[in-house]
DNA sequence: TATTGTTATACTCTATAACTATA
DNA sequence: TATAGTTATAGAGTATAACAATA
């Protein structure tokens, strides 16, 4: 969460906004979903640094972070947790002894997938009440609200540089 | 996240869940609506603050503060800005000469108005292309999201880090 | 000389706790 | 003694820049 908090208005209450509305479940969302995966020992971007080195095995270590716009330095501490945990496995490549390729290790994918369940079911938490269409519906009004913002469907919520984004 | 700022999967894309959809859309709004009060020289907290000081002049500052959820130790230099900008004014209370009492200043009606001009157009441009229906069932999707997680429909984003050590 | 990963530094934000002035 | 506001300190988190090994 975060984003930096951001904050928005309150009282007034003349009518609900879009705006505010999302900010505020944006937070809720994922807050709780940062206290989810680390009752597994995870951060948030753990849990994305695993499932990005889940789908193709033997990654460089840079490639893990410019594809989840992760600073390179930052990707330090993130793996560091993660092989001491040993959920990920760091070996340097024969083609190149610069590089370190990433792997999960069986335990890595074993605790990838209790947070995926995780997820899951906080997803039917959130939607707790919501029949399947309604669920589309919502779905459907929030991506053509993203498209408002250029927002891409995959990109990922990307921490802002230098702008204040509380 | 901010925020701490959540973070959450991406890649697999097997479907859309609204749980990143959420958070996703909650970050770049808050962060959108940071950089649009901040060509007014506001922070978001500060434009939450004037909303409120608005609302009924005169209130002590801790109870704008507790109000807002916002730290009194923080509200200081929140309303330094304020004040050193012009768009409010602290008075001693008569009554009891601790407390500092909290009005805005016309120039500061004058930003709050801006600001929430800003803010309207905001949410129009997240809502482009929507209909008034539309609209009206995104926001009731939401407050039931927004229910199943127990967040009262005027409760702020509230940074709270809560749970540290006590 | 350029690049990969690492470490070090500096900065921003926030909260906790000390402090003052009133009560 | 307790309370409103202020200031100071310390902690977490991050990005930027320097660094070492390899190319």
């Amino acid at each position: 969460m975060p984003h930096k908090v951001p904050l928005m208005p309150k009282a007034g209450r003349p009518h609900p906004s879009v705006g505010f509305s999302l900010s505020q479940l944006g937070l809720a969302t994922s807050r709780g979903f940062a206290e989810l995966v680390g009752t597994l020992g995870l951060e948030p971007r753990q849990f994305a640094v695993l499932r990005a080195a889940a789908q193709s095995a033997g990654q460089p270590q840079q490639a893990l972070a410019e594809r989840l716009g992760i600073p390179a330095s930052t990707m330090v501490g993130l793996l560091d947790g993660l092989e001491h945990a040993g959920l990920v496995h760091r070996r340097r490549a024969g083609t190149d002894r610069r590089v370190h390729t990433i792997e999960l290790t069986e335990r890595g994918a074993g605790v990838l997938h209790e947070a995926m369940a995780l997820a899951e079911a906080r997803e039917a938490q959130l939607c707790a009440g919501l029949s399947a269409a309604e669920r589309r519906a919502l779905l459907g009004l929030l991506a053509r609200v993203a498209a408002n913002l250029g927002i891409e469907p995959e990109q990922l919520p990307d921490r802002g540089e230098g702008h204040r984004a509380p």
